[in-house]
DNA sequence: AAATAAATTTAGATAAGGCTAAAAATAAAT
DNA sequence: ATTTATTTTTAGCCTTATCTAAATTTATTT
């Protein structure tokens, strides 16, 4: 059994894993969980003791197959009882975060198992990103940054890069949702900002937006 | 803000309050809680400090309105999850304390209120404990030990007095459940055992489960 | 009322998790 | 290839929540 410090740099670990394929340092640990790198040298200590992860020293961490698999586990609460409290509880996307944060700690398989089944086994989360599935596999769908496409390319929305209260609340303002289309109408080579068709609207945005949001093409 | 462990401290304290005028002792804090006594002294100096509590050396504790209002809010919670557990996630009202021991621990007002709601406001967990409602007031009914009734009283089973899985999966075996009616056929002095008409049927009881389950006279 | 028993508090330790500051190792730059 | 800068680790300290053992207070007996 795990305390929720320990899985909570599970977690940092595994999401740092899948955006490099180097071990992970200290510092980026530290970064993540907003804490000291002195402290996630001792965390990683106790972790590799558990064999969660391999740690050499200086040299970063890897996680192992148990690790990832306990990770994914996390994640898998983590992004279930999302998608429970907007479906069922009439929460908004942007609120979802800390309550799910505190949610993923729960120790209870049964209880895990039976809001998946409540919820109709949902494959995605209400920001897009996949829920892994009891063996902790990601089944990631095909998907860019709504900033790489060309003019005239059209997508269907499917996803968020920050899940920021402040960035989801600013995409309902623009009446941006997952499962809306939107076309590239034009882009601007001086700040990289795209105007986009959304809703029969055109509407201009900064390539910072445009960096957050995940587009399947069309 | 508190943490697990006061909020636990201070559930165990409304708890005991509840049958018993005087200040509550520091080793009856510590049986429940199944720690030191030692232990109790530390975390009752510490709530006294944040006005929960007040308390005089040797002399025990008593809560204050905001310590009541505190506890009561905690069993609120820990109630409308049990409520939760059995009313939408199929499980028996045997295996949910200690999830529910966890789930009462998680900070959000608008998580509690939104079950609360999904459920319809109910009044009653699954053991038949009163719920308090946000001000903290609990609405209790007239309630009497079975063992107290004589022979030919009838009532109706509305609550237990213990809510071990062993007990609960018991009255599951023999029937016993919230809401129904049983009548007193006979009492044996030797052994206090009785034997009651519940489902058409006469079974016999011993005194211990008498005197943990609750009916409401007819 | 004094002596014994029981309950409570204090003192000192421990473990988890975190921090600061200093030391050591690695990486970058001249 | 040294020097400088950055990263990482170590050492020592803090807080929270425990515990054991000893000391103290209250309660109970004789």
């Amino acid at each position: 059994m795990f305390s929720s410090s320990e899985e909570n740099y599970l977690k940092a670990i595994y999401h740092l894993s899948l955006a490099s394929t180097k071990g992970i340092s200290t510092n980026a640990i530290a970064n993540k969980l907003a804490t000291k790198a002195s402290s996630v040298t001792d965390m990683i200590k106790k972790l590799a003791d558990k064999n969660m992860l391999v740690y050499k020293k200086y040299q970063g961490v890897t996680l192992t197959e148990k690790g990832k698999k306990t990770a994914a586990n996390i994640i898998r609460k983590h992004r279930l009882w999302e998608v429970f409290l907007v479906e069922k509880l009439n929460f908004s996307w942007d609120e979802v975060h800390d309550v799910a944060e505190q949610l993923e700690h729960i120790k209870s398989p049964k209880l895990i198992n039976e809001i998946d089944a409540l919820l109709g086994f949902p494959k995605y989360d209400p920001h897009g990103d996949p829920i892994p599935d009891k063996n902790g596999a990601l089944h990631q769908i095909e998907k860019s940054l709504l900033a790489s496409l060309k003019i005239k390319e059209k997508g269907i929305c499917v996803g968020v890069n920050d899940s920021s209260a402040t960035f989801l609340q600013f995409l309902d303002k623009q009446g941006i949702a997952l499962g809306k289309e939107v076309e590239v109408v034009d882009k601007e080579d001086f700040d990289n900002s795209m105007t986009i068709k959304i809703n029969k609207k055109a509407i201009t945005i900064s390539n910072k937006i445009a960096n957050n949001l995940y587009i399947q093409k069309l």
